[in-house]
DNA sequence: GCGGATCAC
DNA sequence: TATGGTGATCCGC
């Protein structure tokens, strides 16, 4: 309702933006911006929004956090009104093909509609919160946050004053002075989460860790063979947990995924609520959905979307015609299903998703000295390297990532000669990012520094493992789920993912192979590992960290060099013509039979995608 | 393929 | 006094 200024006063003439807006507008965009990321998430209604915007404000005023939120905030600002244009330029169109072209997609969704499986969101109650709270029990009836510098979670004595994930310690001191903070103990919660998840299995053993403390069941199988209603066996899951862990989870049951996992907040904490699985109720479920609270709409796409007159998941049908010319294909056929409340019915562990990348960042106090940047990306890069080895993994593209004093974000990306894991080469590669941006952003001053791998490849002992974690199957796929009994031992394999993994080991020995050679190919030439290269330069002559050559110190120079060393391709081109464009093959992807259900193939991000399927996270 | 942006947790 | 870290996706170029 009304949350924007600029929506409301947007009696915009046709075709031009509206003219200059007043200050206060912009402020009350901003202030919305900033309440957070969460702000639909947390089970405090009854809290004055507006009050709680007006301290946050004030609080941030002046920062450098607050002015880039700012420049972020005009220029979504901006983006709208080039939508509203956009959108004033199509409605003097002629859009009854748009129009049909969208009812045949609606159809064909339609078509694939699944209303026969039970899928159960399963979310913890200020989970870390809750942990501490164990352990401390004095804390339960005080304001309690988790988390120091931004808050993680809290419980909701804090929630009451407005506090919320995400938010600033001291913001968050300003709202609530009596706010306890007590420090993150990661392990612990890990611990408590393995608790809750052996209960789960028993009710579903390929059930889905969306994360630490949210997971996916698929009930249909459990109700069937126990003759219980939903309600009654996650009632009876809930009590289980409760007592088997002292913590209390809130559930959402509906027939996907994305259904289940807005009910799981409707009675939060501590409740349950389940969408009857018929059309008509679905149908008005949505309807008066605000978009906000569908996951994978944020609250920039709230925005966009507020602004051309969509408001609940319902307004989005009167608008089909030209939201694929407005936010693209992708967006078009995500805001569909919303509309018609589709989502996922397939529930799978998160080990069956495929990892694409690992990466390290951290942020510390402002700092711009070349020579404490150069160090502090050398420990990043040994902090990567821990990261890959824990997970087994190496990259053939290595990405940085830097945010300035300002917040402003810049990354770069480049492909080594072979996919790398150690430190020495992690820094070696990423130094020259580093010097080059130096170079582009005089008097870079940095708030933090990150690095990633992409294309990764898996170092895991081939034939070990490969296929030694085969899962019983699960009551998931519609088309397996009621000609089981029970399948005590009994494993099954789908063929096709079978022959996948063969042909993804296949190439990854290929891989392996070429990799051994180029780095044994790279050793000979290359000097014995002066990898500490990079010395600053001395008089007139700079030391290019890659080839180790000196060059003159002049920009112009230096930066057509870095250039050049930068995009020098060795090995890199044999290794892309001999593997298919990823080196992994996606898993299984479940559409198995079914003619051709309209499935895209995105996750997360901006939704953008179809059936947004859930995250793959590391499991305990 | 690259870089910027958005999103979730 | 000082606004996080990890991973994924999408878009425009």
């Amino acid at each position: 309702m009304g949350v924007f200024a600029q929506s409301g006063s947007s009696a915009a003439p046709l075709g031009r933006p509206p003219p200059t807006r007043t200050p206060s507008n912009e402020h009350d965009t901003l202030k919305y911006h900033l309440l957070g990321p969460s702000l639909t998430k947390a089970g405090q209604d009854s809290v004055d929004q507006q009050k709680v915007s007006e301290i946050i404000y004030n609080a941030s005023k002046g920062s450098k956090f607050f002015n880039n939120e700012e420049v972020k905030d005009k220029s979504l600002t901006e983006k709208i009104h080039k939508i509203l244009a956009r959108k004033a330029e199509l409605e003097n169109l002629d859009l009854s093909t748009e129009r049909r072209r969208a009812d045949d997609y609606v159809a064909e969704l339609e078509l694939s509609r699944d209303l026969s499986q039970v899928v159960v969101h399963i979310d913890c109650d200020a989970f870390y919160a809750a942990v501490e709270e164990l352990d401390r029990p004095e804390l339960r009836d005080v304001p309690m946050a988790v988390g120091k510098g931004v808050l993680t979670t809290c419980n909701y004595h804090a929630r009451k004053f407005g506090c919320r994930s995400g938010m600033a310690g001291f913001v968050a001191m300003k709202l609530c002075p009596q706010l306890i903070c007590v420090p993150m103990n990661f392990t612990k919660y890990q611990a408590k989460a393995e608790e809750i998840r052996v209960v789960l299995a028993e009710y579903d053993p390929r059930f889905e860790s969306a994360s630490c403390d949210e997971a996916y069941l698929n009930l249909t199988r459990y109700c069937d063979e126990h003759h219980m209603t939903a309600d009654e066996a996650v009632s009876q899951l809930r009590q289980e947990v409760r007592e088997r862990t002292k913590l209390t989870v809130s559930a959402g049951i509906a027939a996907n995924a994305t259904l289940a996992k807005i009910c799981s907040n409707i009675n939060k904490p501590n409740g349950q609520f389940r969408l009857a699985s018929d059309r008509p109720t679905v149908m008005d479920f949505m309807k008066a959905l605000p978009t906000r609270k569908v996951n994978g709409i944020g609250r920039v796409f709230e925005r966009e979307l507020d602004a051309i007159g969509i408001k609940t998941c319902g307004d989005i049908y009167a608008h089909r015609a030209y939201l694929s010319r407005l936010f693209g294909q992708k967006a078009f056929q995500f805001l569909m299903q919303c509309y018609l409340g589709l989502g996922r019915t397939s529930i799978q562990p998160a080990e069956d998703y495929e990892r694409k990348s690992v990466g390290t960042e951290s942020t510390f106090r402002e700092m711009g000295s070349p020579d404490a940047l150069r160090e502090k990306l050398r420990s990043v890069a040994e902090e990567l390297e821990g990261d890959l080895k824990r997970t087994e993994f190496k990259g053939r593209t290595l990405c940085i990532k830097i945010k300035l004093h300002t917040y402003e974000v810049y990354t770069r990306q480049m492909t080594p000669p072979f996919a790398i894991q150690r430190a020495d080469d992690l820094y070696k590669h990423s130094l020259p990012m580093l010097e080059k941006l130096m170079r582009e952003i005089p008097n870079m001053k940095l708030r933090l520094m990150g690095l990633r791998v992409t294309h990764i490849v898996s170092t895991k002992k081939p034939g070990i493992d490969f296929f030694g974690q085969q899962r019983a199957t699960g009551a998931n796929k519609p088309a397996t789920i009621k000609k089981k009994t029970t399948d005590g031992g009994e494993w099954e394999v789908w063929p096709e993912a079978e022959f996948e993994e063969a042909a993804r080991q296949e190439r990854n020995d290929e891989m392996n192979e070429l990799e051994k050679l180029s780095q044994e190919q790279e050793k000979q030439p290359d000097q014995p590992d002066n990898s500490m290269a990079a010395a600053p330069n001395d008089g007139d002559k700079w030391t290019c960290p890659i080839c180790t050559l000196p060059q003159a110190s002049d920009d112009k120079t230096v930066n057509a060099h870095l250039d050049f060393c930068l995009s020098r391709q060795t090995i890199k081109e044999a290794v892309k013509s001999t593997t298919p464009s990823d080196h992994g093959t996606p898993k299984p992807q479940s559409t198995s039979t079914k003619s051709m259900p309209p499935k895209g193939k995105g996750k997360r991000g901006r939704p953008k995608t179809e059936t947004p399927d859930s995250d793959q996270k590391t499991p305990g």
